[in-house]
DNA sequence: AGTTGACTAGACCAAACAGTCAACTATCCA
DNA sequence: TGGATAGTTGACTGTTTGGTCTAGTCAACT
């Protein structure tokens, strides 16, 4: 009974976009409610503190945008490699676009979050990396898929997953402190150098 | 004439070790004042802002940390590959050692500060660009040495040490949200495999 | 139609915060 | 030795912030 509301969900929306664009800290929970068009009265109605805010708009960006798109884009019916290299497209182009949008290359809020809270903000920082370890396995298992393919060189799946995810978590806190996507422009090329992935070779190899 | 002081010193340390612990947004000036023993009054007689302050700290732990360590290891007089792996190793040691100390992976304060304030504060973002810039010369140079003496694959260099600077920030990054060193251990490993290291091989080469 | 429970409004408080100031003190140098 | 300079002190102000509280509003269901 009584009446229902989405105010939660818009606090989630405005918690989530703020402390992209800006940061953790510099956010404040009015600021937040500014940006939903909620009172202060209904925030504390439906969050204890702006930790527990951000720990709900992580969970929402998993399940809402995140899931969807790694579920669609690593998809078996697609070749391993093609996977990894249609996403990192992809991608790019949505922080080009981001740039064009906002003046700003935003990165990945997960890492940009963990990063900055993880010494203070515990529920928050768990709550990111347990969505980077949910992520990890997309690459774990493309990199196995490959393997079996015979499209990469040999090599022991998790630590490969541990340089991937380095580098492309790398680059994308380099393109966001630089404001410059296109360091992010041959991440696709990079990461097949790094998993040493087998170019579609002509079928013959020369040798000296 | 006058008296002297080193509060302004002390007030740079304090602002840095209390920022690379915590972040830039959850320490306030009185954090530092209180850390650094200094009143309130003495901080504005010195800085105008936390974020003067900030950039004055950066410059600083270039000064006295990153270059002279950055000098030693990244000798000429040094194979270029032993550069990087002894500059790995030294730095994974040192992430061990802090944790230890302090019960925290810290990783980079640079990248975790230009990460956070990126949209932020300008004159701290962009100080920080600078001594990442600083220090990716040493890369490039490390990597156009491995060049001339062929101990690497083919590359271009500016392009390499992108790539470089990419895992090892990456994985610092992960490092730290993970509160974990050990994604660390191997990064000298994965470091040579990116550049396509020649391993010193025993002279002849087998071929099928 | 009325009761109940979900939600909203916004005034309010205390603490934390950035920043100011005038009076004070130590040191250097002539 | 004494004045000019460099630095210190802590109380003070005004604002922002997180957080609370109460009176009220709206929608569902009986």
């Amino acid at each position: 009974m009584g009446r229902t509301s989405d105010a939660d969900e818009r606090l989630k929306d405005a918690a989530l976009a703020l402390i992209w664009e800006e940061s953790y800290g510099a956010v404040t929970i009015d600021d937040i409610c500014t940006r939903a068009d909620v009172k202060k009265g209904s925030f504390y109605y439906f969050f204890n503190s702006k930790a527990e805010l951000a720990v709900a708009a992580l969970e929402k960006l998993w399940a809402t945008q995140w899931k969807p798109r790694l579920d669609s884009t690593f998809s078996s019916s697609v070749e391993p490699l093609t996977r990894l290299t249609t996403y990192l497209t992809n991608f790019y182009n949505s922080q080009v676009e981001t740039k064009a949008r906002v003046g700003r290359v935003l990165g990945c809020p997960a890492c940009s979050i963990g990063s900055e809270v993880s010494t203070q903000e515990i529920d928050v920082s768990a709550k990111v990396r347990e969505i980077l370890g949910r992520k990890r396995r997309y690459y774990e298992s493309v990199i196995r898929d490959a393997l079996a393919e015979e499209t990469i060189e040999p090599c022991d799946p998790a630590q490969k997953a541990t340089a991937l995810i380095g580098l492309i978590e790398g680059l994308v806190g380099q393109a966001r402190i630089m404001n410059d996507p296109e360091i992010l422009r041959n991440l696709p090329a990079m990461t097949l150098e790094l998993l040493r992935a087998k170019v579609p070779v002509p079928s013959t190899s020369a040798s000296a």
